[in-house]
DNA sequence: ACTAATAATGCGAACGTTCGCACGAACGTT
DNA sequence: AACGTTCGTGCGAACGTTCGCATTATTAGT
């Protein structure tokens, strides 16, 4: 924690100005070829860093990206945060910037003080956004003060940003054409509370399948609740207890805890997963292909929508002129398992 | 991204020097009660907020904590991951600081330019390591170069740096004599290879327990490889094919996957579970509830460790006197579900 | 009323950069 | 030979704070 080398210093080594070090190190400039070696030579000797806190004060640029997110639940892990994180940092490493990351907080008002508080003291240059709802304050806020982010997930659509987000429709369509494929007809769905715009754009792709092969839905076979182990279970209990003829023979949850509550109901009736009653997840968490039967499940291209955010940031945030907008939607896939197929085969 | 509000404003609002403003804000002299009050109100009037990075640049401080860690392999998620950020989050925010999180780099040479970089700059005040290693070569910089940093887990016992840890032996001796105090006699172990301090401090609770109830463990109970599912599957196998006398009725391991395999292994060979054959892991991960049965685990003070941490870093980073480096060592959790019980009955 | 002490405030400098402009030297052009 | 150009480099200022000391206003002590 000892020496700290300036610019001064080097240019003192090199018989040149501190300003002229700064140019040459910023490529702003022309020189000598000689006179630049001899400051690159001192540059390496001393083993010269530009003080960041300086640059940054002098340029107004933090060179730095804030980052909050709401923690999962103890019983129920975010999949994919640690993936999605070093996506982020990667990204932001190979232009210079960091990630600053800060609590989240629920409370809307102390929220929305938490961001203000990094924009007014420049300490980040720009922020991501994730779990995006309905007129988010977070983002009513940064669109007002006109401040630069990008955010994982679509909010209203009259709200311009720039935003990633996954095809859940797609997922689920991927999902069901496969349990169609597979031969069943009654497909049910576990699904979350009408005011979720992440569920809602799932169960669209559900429905687009369903009709597409000539089938229309029961409204029974729609179950809707918070997506928990809990629900699933009792929800799947609940289908599974309906008449012959409406009794559902697969079920698709939009996500993988639902799934897996919805695994162990069958069960417990004495059903087979797989060959007997078929179950599909979305998330791909990571411990769902070793379950008994490992999890169908639908899988995000998370490292993928790290890096464009960060790309997508920073071409707002370094951009010369303004940039457009863009609403970019990124397909998942679906990872097939023992707990959607006919075949007991266990793959994985 | 319009405006931004400096001390000079302020001032010259409240009809002061702007270094006067500075000092009443900071606490660091008395005024009049009434130039007092009209500068607090020019302050919350024009919602003035110090440049952090120009506060950063005089006082030669960040407030900025950096972090890096492993990431996990996609299908073995950290479970105790998003606990452990948002604690620290949580902490530091109290204190005005913030953490910076960085890739992390498997290339030794890579990594510690990381490290060096954040610290020549002056980006960050200091660092909370994990995961550290025998030798670990952050561990070497930092000390050689007197940077600030704690770490979770410890190291060579000459290298000294304060450090919290998880008593991994106490937990693997509460979750012995719980499986002993069902009855079990022969307890094999699913372990990490020797090289793995973690791993060997969580042997020794093993063995103090066994011993403690008068039983010398055979060699062939001891299992080491890589902690996966994989490898819990195929050390089970092996371990319930040993001849009768020495064929282990219980298992503990030392991670979660391995303890799933090891289900999925005594399934496989027509055992139930708990009733016959009782399973421990470490870790809690979320999903392990889920599983059928429950998983028995050993839970970790993840918000705690956190909280701790950051405060030990705070106090050697913001404290006047050098503080002595110290060793904490947390004590873990067992939570007891059906997979070690003999009752089939549920818990969770 | 005069000085000494104390309280309240102001002032200049510094932290380490980047930025814009100015300046001299070398160059080619008329 | 005098001129505009370009090239290489230097200089002063600024970013918004904090810090130490100087200065003035106030109070108390004789």
């Amino acid at each position: 924690m000892s020496r700290r080398v300036t610019l001064k210093e080097v240019a003192l080594r090199s018989g040149v100005s501190y300003q002229t070090v700064s140019k040459v190190i910023n490529g702003q400039v022309q020189v000598t070829s000689e006179t630049e070696s001899r400051i690159w030579q001192a540059v390496h000797d001393l083993n010269y860093r530009p003080n960041y806190t300086a640059r940054s004060l002098r340029s107004q640029r933090s060179f730095t990206i804030g980052y909050s997110w709401r923690p999962s639940p103890p019983d129920q892990a975010n999949p994919i945060l640690d993936a999605f994180l070093q996506s982020m940092f990667h990204a932001a490493e190979l232009s210079g910037y960091y990630l600053l990351c800060f609590p989240f907080h629920n409370d809307p008002q102390r929220q929305i003080e938490s961001y203000r508080e990094l924009m007014d003291t420049r300490r980040v240059d720009g922020f991501v956004l994730s779990g995006v709802e309905y007129n988010d304050p977070r983002v009513l806020l940064l669109l007002e003060q006109r401040f630069p982010f990008v955010a994982f997930g679509r909010s209203n659509p009259e709200l311009r940003f720039s935003s990633i987000d996954v095809d859940g429709g797609y997922g689920l369509r991927l999902a069901t054409e496969h349990l169609l494929a597979q031969g069943h007809r009654r497909i049910a769905a576990l699904a979350w509370p009408e005011e979720s715009r992440v569920g809602n754009n799932r169960m669209e792709g559900y429905y687009a399948a369903m009709r597409a092969a000539g089938i229309e839905p029961l409204p029974e076979w729609m179950r809707r609740g918070e997506g928990r182990y809990a629900f699933g279970y009792q929800a799947a209990r609940e289908l599974l207890s309906l008449p012959d003829g409406s009794r559902p023979t697969a079920l698709v949850g939009l996500n993988d805890y639902m799934a897996v509550g919805a695994i162990k109901a069958v069960q417990d009736v004495g059903l087979e997963v797989g060959s007997q009653i078929a179950v599909t997840g979305f998330d791909d968490t990571p411990i769902a292909q070793y379950l008994t039967p490992p999890l169908t499940s639908i899988r995000q291209p998370v490292w993928e929508i790290g890096e464009r955010l960060i790309q997508m940031l920073l071409e707002i945030v370094d951009g010369a002129t303004p940039i457009e907008a863009e609403a970019v939607l990124m397909q998942p896939s679906l990872v097939i398992r023992a707990s959607s197929q006919m075949t007991t085969k266990t793959s994985s």
